[in-house]
DNA sequence: ATGATTTATTGACTTTGGTCAACGACTTTT
DNA sequence: AAAAGTCGTTGACCAAAGTCAATAAATCAT
């Protein structure tokens, strides 16, 4: 898992002994699309990493899916709100695509926590990161239009479109299809 | 600061020698009402503890502040995200009331984290946390509508309600004066 | 290829929150 | 006590997103 060791070099550099032992708690696992890697209910006790394919982490809403998040290749994906407080989780995670990702459970994080300073470490500046991401994701929701996410969403991430029906683009923004039809109409 | 030391048996119960090199790094600072402790635009290097007092934390939208988080006594208060990223803040913090509080700053912490593990995992564990805050708020926006909101706010915190004018209440759920008046005159 | 299903667009109408203005109840200042 | 300011409420109207329905376009299965 070269692409994750490479990941975490952003954050932090993991010797060989802290890298070993992290991989050691890797389990592979092949995911066909469609999918769940879990449900409603379900605890969630691990994170993934992606290594292929793609997920996308949303709930049900009275028969209505409303997608909370996306996650690619070279992104992890989990409900960490569930991982962290043992909770069932209120998602399900799907795959998009056939995927390949790379699993590792809370006991074993939690050892390896124990074990290496720096594994703390990489937790913590990870947990911080992801505070990050959705303080921001919170601030579109707060300050910003429909329309103003929707053209930050392009912007930042035109891939995306190409990729995922818009009707999935539309649950993540907050809006109906038709309204982001009309959002995309106007100009 | 024996209150700030229970408010971390939460998370990780620090040894003497731990919370002493902690507590060597606190700074009290007395604050007057309506004093601010941090401006738009610069960096915030402290996280604070609030011994005794509150604080609103907003963002100034063309004149119109919108309020994005309350804090009182025993929460932490500081800008996190201009903390991590050291990039400047675009919130103030202000007092709503006198206060005290006991400041850290970000090169200090650093050092404790890396001097003792406990104290590493301490900012894991608040990190996480931080992490569950925001992202259990991110849902009332996504989920909820704002009368939803209003509700479950008055469930959770009734006392908000009694302390802080309702104009500061509405900018907080994201609506304006004159509807969360509205939404109270239902039922 | 054909038919069936899913997805995207468009129109008419409804609902909800925003805007602007007026007003009354309190506070604060002088 | 009077004047000025602040805060919450109410009314009339507006703008934006939701709802429901019809239809067109794209995709999938056979």
């Amino acid at each position: 898992m070269e692409t994750l060791r490479i990941y975490f070099n952003k954050f932090i550099k993991l010797n060989d002994s802290e890298w070993n032992d992290f991989e050691n708690c890797l389990t592979k696992v092949n995911i066909t699309n469609k999918e769940q890697i879990l449900r409603q209910g379900e605890h969630c006790n691990f994170i993934a990493f992606i290594h292929e394919g793609s997920f996308r982490f949303y709930y049900d809403k009275d028969g209505v899916e409303k997608i909370t998040a996306f996650n690619f290749k070279g992104d992890f994906v989990s409900n960490y709100r569930s991982f962290l407080t043992g909770k069932p989780s209120d998602h399900f995670i799907e795959a998009m695509q056939d995927a390949v990702i790379y699993k590792i459970n809370l006991q074993e994080l939690n050892s390896l926590y124990d074990k290496h300073k720096n594994i703390e470490r990489l937790g913590r500046l990870i947990a911080e990161n992801l505070y990050l991401m959705v303080a921001s994701r919170l601030d579109s929701f707060m300050f910003q239009t429909p329309e103003e996410r929707y053209k930050a969403l392009i912007e930042r991430n035109s891939r995306l479109l190409q990729e995922v029906p818009q009707y999935m683009i539309a649950s993540y923004l907050g809006v109906k299809p038709e309204t982001l039809s009309r959002i995309r109409g106007r100009k």
